[in-house]
DNA sequence: GTCTATACTGCGATAGAC
DNA sequence: GTCTATCGCAGTATAGAC
């Protein structure tokens, strides 16, 4: 994915793929800013599809908020999605991946990365019934979360105070971790 | 919307926008299926986009689940999402509207829509502080619901009792219903 | 073995003739 | 109002030049 024609190929596809989305970037364009032939690429990577594919994935920063205690995981994880910083590798790449559903090839990827990253290390955490279909009811929290501030960009939650967020909405997924009552 | 050359080339697109969603679906093959010519669509519309937008809309049909009382309204909630009746009016123009999201025009429409049949009627419902972003979170998380189940078609979520997720994700829903204590 | 040149098909959209 | 012709751009396949 380095040096050679094809690393930079990969390179200016991520790069136009995040800012632009998957439709409005064109295979012509990604090989005149490398400057190499629209042909070469698809030599490269066989479909504009499987470009995208090799190039644009989440990789869910989950990881710190997994750990410790259960108590208080529903506000790091909320904090987690809201985080600035998070933008390059959880943020650009959702909303990337979400407008370009219609693949079945992205989708699966995209549920793929969110349940090894998310709902499977979080089922392992649950005690209770259910755990892994609560994990996943998690999952769809986040993604939901993502949703309005990224995909929608709702203003409401778009410019509500982040500390108010990560606490209502924090509280809201720390239902689904600890166990039902009854 | 009906009898004449405008309401039939409507009709088509409405059908294969729902089915196919927007990318997949094209003027030419709109306008084939209806009997005309393709100009004739854009004549009509305008542009692609535009037709789209006048074909293509969601009701949201939460207003059953809003009357009533709060207790309890988490769970009616979800279960309106569940509800395969609501397949035509809700999951289906929602899914294709998120994949056509790469237009601003298209997410603005969405965002009005779930705001008009959502977050404003329920806020009016709320007690307790920031009763509008707590309605916008509740937004959230049905749209991650709707997400998972209809736009990602997450195995864990689609295969589940339905009971089950209306149960626990009603309750993480109920969360965001009642004032928050302290 | 890389890469370029060219071409094929289908797209959304426009201009102008019936 | 409707169709014909056409434009420019898209993704992709192939042939052959270095």
């Amino acid at each position: 994915m380095s040096g050679g024609t094809k690393g930079l190929i990969a390179a200016e596809a991520r790069r136009q793929f995040m800012a632009a989305g998957y439709a409005a970037t064109s295979v012509r364009g990604v090989a005149g800013a490398a400057g190499i032939d629209p042909a070469l690429v698809i030599r490269h990577f066989g479909s504009k599809e499987q470009l995208f594919l090799e190039t644009v994935d989440v990789e869910g920063p989950f990881a710190p908020a997994l750990e410790g205690p259960l108590s208080g995981m529903g506000e790091r994880l909320v904090a987690l999605v809201l985080d600035e910083r998070m933008s390059n590798v959880l943020r650009t790449p959702y909303r990337a991946m979400i407008r370009a559903t219609d693949s079945v090839a992205v989708r699966e990827r995209l549920v793929a990365a969110m349940e090894a990253t998310l709902a499977r290390p979080l089922a392992a955490r649950l005690d209770g019934p259910d755990a892994t279909l609560r994990a996943h009811l998690v999952a769809a929290q986040v993604g939901g979360l993502l949703e309005a501030l990224v995909t929608l960009e709702d203003p409401a939650v778009v410019d509500a105070d982040p500390a108010d967020v990560a606490r209502y909405y924090g509280a809201a997924v720390s239902t689904l971790l600890t166990p039902p009552p009854g």
